[in-house]
DNA sequence: ACTAATATTCAATTAATTCTGAATGTTCTA
DNA sequence: TAGAACATTCAGAATTAATTGAATATTAGT
């Protein structure tokens, strides 16, 4: 893989990350580690990204929250290295797990306050959409709490789905 | 529903709008109209929510794009009035349909490009990792269109799901 | 315990996004 | 076709988010 087209590929996926709310540095080095097949460390990323060695460390310590990098040492080396998440299948895996608690997971539970709280008996048409509402998110939840809590469930259930149309 | 609580929600929304890509405003108009059982116009919007006249026009334009709103004229009033879509279940499709758009799409169409013309023979490990992403993105991609080109057997299929576990 | 090498934090700066409101466009009525 | 009522656009202002880099912390070797 040339240099052009790690380049490419690096703005591509920051410029993408920022559609999908991953900001754009991180979303560069994610790209910048996915494309290295041996261990980087943060004076790699700084200089091959051109950006500040707090605000790479800043990216790298996040991607490690999401679960997407992880940080390895080297014997008789006292820098940190960082590697790819190597199984491509849990990196999605973790991306949609954190997604959801930062997302969705906020989105059901002020619905669900709002019911609790709010005097909504005035307006029966409000009220019965809101309950809509909480009756659709609460049934997704569901499905992905028990999906999520499992990789390898996941994994055949989206192959199941491959072939599967509901009639 | 009380003022308080009207408030109270709209807040709510409004800033979990921000965390999951929509803006504030455009959040807290979509709030406002989910709490309405009347159409509203423009102007209402605009001083109910203390924006001006010309965010509130935009937001309801991009309100109207997503597909969470409807535009309706009243007999015998020039305004516009809105109103918000009046099946919840279709309003959250609208919203998956509009994000896979942003999101899911071009990352995919991005990770094609890149195995199309990045020279990956160099190093074949990168080539098996972005590979395996490209089939995974592929397969999510085909069980999403298959759903989403149907209101009707979404609903099914998350019923469906909804007692069902892999084994 | 001191020094050197490396990593992290955060106040200040820079960049990106959102919002405003005056200008402009549209549509209806007379 | 002129004017009134309403809607939209967009350049610049205001706000919010991302980035830098100097200060601070941490760690390992001696």
């Amino acid at each position: 893989m040339d240099i052009n087209n790690i380049n490419q590929f690096i703005e591509a996926w920051g410029a993408m990350g920022v559609l999908w709310g991953i900001n754009r540095s991180m979303a560069r080095v994610h790209a910048f580690l996915l494309a290295q097949s041996s261990p980087i460390d943060l004076d790699q990323v700084a200089n091959r990204l051109h950006i500040s060695r707090g605000n790479a460390s800043m990216c790298l310590k996040e991607l490690r929250n999401w679960g997407l990098i992880r940080r390895i040492n080297q014997p008789g080396d006292r820098r940190d290295f960082y590697v790819i998440e190597p199984d491509v299948w849990n990196m999605f895996f973790r991306i949609v797990v954190e997604r959801k608690k930062r997302e969705f997971d906020p989105a059901l539970h002020s619905l669900r306050y709002l019911l609790a709280e709010a005097d909504l008996e005035k307006d029966k048409k409000i009220q019965a959409r809101l309950e809509q509402m909480e009756e659709i998110l609460s049934t997704a939840n569901s499905i992905m709490n028990r999906l999520l809590s499992d990789t390898v469930k996941s994994r055949k259930m989206l192959d199941f789905l491959k072939n599967f149309t509901p009639k």
